[in-house]
DNA sequence: TCTCGCACTTGGGAAGCGCG
DNA sequence: CGCGCTTCCCAAGTGCGAGA
């Protein structure tokens, strides 16, 4: 009973239309036919479970087929076109891969790829809208060197044409390119380009014009003047063969064609011939008529050579002879212009030689007169103020000076003087404007004010480093007496020895140190490593009596001991300066090539000390 | 009328940069 | 690394205007 009800059990699981009534005829054939519908029956559950299966992977590699194609849209979008906004629905979609949410992820590709499409679209539209009608010419090109467009360079040469200077061409350019909506550009070329593309085009016009007049076989030089504001411009024009040339006046012809005259008359002898043809001319009445030059007829003649000895031939061999003698007769006549060739060569040599030397000792006697010149007036300057009683510090000292003249003429020489012992003397470096002195009173005075408000802001600005480094010896060399200068809360030795310029640059003379400080505590910085002393002049111990006239001097020699050897510096007294009006000076090493600069380190010196090295014999003052 | 200063051009050279 | 080009700097020359 037990089995039969496992077996009803287990029958009443299968479904219905698997079900087999038992029949009571046959038990044994009943329970094998129930054991193999068992079987049947299982197999087809089986079976239905297997399509199942199937089913679902076929429904899952559909699905990844089309998140697969999806993907593969989205990474072909244009990177840069336009800015699209990925959304978290896009972001999340390589997760999203069971069941219903792949309809919806089918669905959202479809609309994002419209989206691609119409911004695709909008975008290819906004750039053809914004594209000029031509293409914007390239500013430079991608060949070695870099070079600017031959566009470019037409456009700067047009500006040359017209006469814009140079300064301004690159900005008109840009100008210009802006006002027409192209390209902002941003590598123009600079003042010295512009200046090169001239040069080149120059260049070319001188190479085009000797070529034509070489090979021009019949050359002409017209003339033509006119007047303007009561003055004759002149203007000459060569035609030739290959074409006309233009040689005028600025006024008349651009700039640009006048210079290129420039080089043709000094180097050329083609164009040396046609400027002494020109002058031939320009001596006429006025008249303009065509000559040849010299190398037409030189060709004239040789071709009718030629056209002799041609008729010669001509005539048969019975003439042979006498053409033979011709021959050698014209051939004797070509050996002796050869040799008289030769030796005018050999002449012309020794006197374009002689010339040069003459040139260059001209040059050189020219610029030892112009070194000589400068000097002398770096010498009237600095006397000039000399007698002005030194250079003024600041606005009152400059307006006591000048209320107490009494002429017009007197007050502006004396600013004028002021300016050019800044500006020529100690080279102070500022607005060069500032030093201009072809102007009134008031803005000489101006002027000034400015020019020692720059000198101040410097000098306040060393000073400030000053104490810094000043401390820094007291504590390293507190040894160092201070009875030099009573007064004075610092060391006299710290305050000579502080380095005040900028620390990048090498030192012309070796920086003192605290060390050397320390073992020469007698005596001062730079001057305290004095150790031999040479004769001084009696003018030198005047001077120390009467120290104010340090304040008139300003150059000096001085020698000290770096290591090994006494070296003796150059020396310029520069400013006076500090809480204790030092002496601020710099060195230079002449025997090494040093010059004076406004770069070097400044030293700064106390009158004590100054004096001291003068007892000495190390420190002399030139003038 | 001459001189001087300024602004600008011109020529030469050196340094730096980029391409082949 | 060499070469071509640009850029910067300097000196000399030139024209113009202001001032003596």
């Amino acid at each position: 009973m037990k089995k039969l009800m496992h077996m009803k059990n287990i029958y009443s699981k299968f479904p219905k239309r698997f079900h087999i009534k038992p029949t009571s005829t046959n038990l044994d054939t009943q329970h094998k036919l129930i054991s193999l519908k068992k079987k049947v029956s299982v197999l087809y559950l089986q079976l239905a479970n297997e399509k199942k299966k199937v089913k679902r992977k076929n429904t899952k590699i559909t699905n990844l087929k089309k998140e697969i194609d999806f993907v593969k849209v989205l990474n072909k979008r244009p990177k840069s076109t336009a800015k699209y906004v990925q959304t978290d629905a896009v972001k999340t979609l390589p997760k999203i891969s069971m069941g219903s949410q792949c309809n919806l992820t089918r669905l959202d590709s479809m609309e994002l790829k419209n989206e691609i499409t119409y911004w695709q679209n909008e975008v290819i539209k906004i750039n053809q809208m914004n594209e000029p009608d031509q293409p914007v010419p390239s500013v430079k090109e991608k060949t070695r060197g870099n070079p600017f467009s031959h566009k470019i360079r037409e456009c700067v040469l047009a500006c040359i044409s017209k006469n814009v200077p140079m300064q301004n061409i690159s900005d008109v350019i840009g100008s210009i390119c802006q006002i027409f909506n192209v390209e902002e550009i941003d590598t123009l070329p600079s003042v010295a380009s512009v200046h090169n593309i001239s040069r080149e085009a120059k260049a070319i016009c001188n190479k085009q014009l000797e070529e034509a007049i070489k090979h021009s076989d019949n050359l002409t030089i017209m003339k033509d003047a006119t007047t303007k504001q009561g003055r004759q411009f002149y203007g000459a024009k060569i035609n030739c063969s290959t074409g006309e040339f233009t040689l005028g006046h600025p006024s008349e012809i651009s700039t640009f064609n006048m210079a290129v005259l420039k080089p043709l008359v000094a180097y050329s002898t083609v164009i040396e011939c046609l400027g002494q043809m020109a002058l031939s001319i320009l001596k006429d009445d006025g008249t303009t008529r065509p000559q040849k030059n010299h190398f037409t007829q030189h060709k004239f003649d040789d071709n009718k050579c030629k056209v002799d000895v041609e008729k010669q031939q001509d005539n048969g061999m019975a003439r042979g002879k006498k053409m033979r003698r011709i021959k050698s007769i014209i051939m004797a006549q070509a050996r002796k212009d050869a040799e008289i060739l030769k030796e005018k060569s050999i002449a012309d040599d020794i006197k374009i030689e002689q010339e040069r030397r003459e040139t260059i000792k001209e040059r050189i006697e020219e610029k030892e007169a112009k070194l000589k010149k400068s000097q002398q007036h770096l010498k009237d300057v600095i006397n000039q103020i000399d007698k002005m009683g030194g250079k003024w510090k600041n606005e009152f000292e400059m307006n006591s000076y000048i209320q107490a003249l009494q002429y017009k003429k007197d007050k502006l020489n004396a600013l004028k003087t002021q300016i050019l012992f800044r500006k020529d003397v100690e080279k102070q470096i500022c607005d060069k404007t500032l030093f201009r002195r072809n102007l009134d009173i008031q803005q000489l005075q101006k002027n000034l004010i400015n020019l020692m408000e720059e000198e101040n802001k410097i000098t306040n600005l060393e000073d400030a480093i000053v104490p810094m480094e000043v401390d820094a010896d007291i504590n390293l060399s507190g040894i160092l007496s201070n009875h030099d200068n009573p007064s004075s809360p610092l060391p006299a030795s710290s305050t000579c020895s502080t380095v005040i310029s900028n620390p990048d640059q090498l030192p012309s003379i070796p920086e003192p140190s605290t060390a050397n400080n320390s073992q020469s505590p007698s005596s001062s910085s730079v001057p305290k490593r004095n150790q031999s002393a040479s004769p001084s002049a009696p003018t030198q111990h005047e001077l120390i009596s009467k120290p104010p006239c340090w304040f008139k001097k300003k150059y000096i020699t001085h020698t000290w001991d770096e290591g090994s050897e006494l070296t003796t510096y150059h020396g310029k007294k520069i400013a006076l300066c500090g809480t204790q009006k030092n002496f601020r000076v710099i060195y230079w090493n002449e025997l090494e090539g040093q010059i004076e600069n406004t770069n070097l380190e400044k030293y700064d010196l106390t009158v004590n000390e100054l004096k001291n090295d003068i007892s000495e014999g190390t420190l002399k003052i030139i003038y």
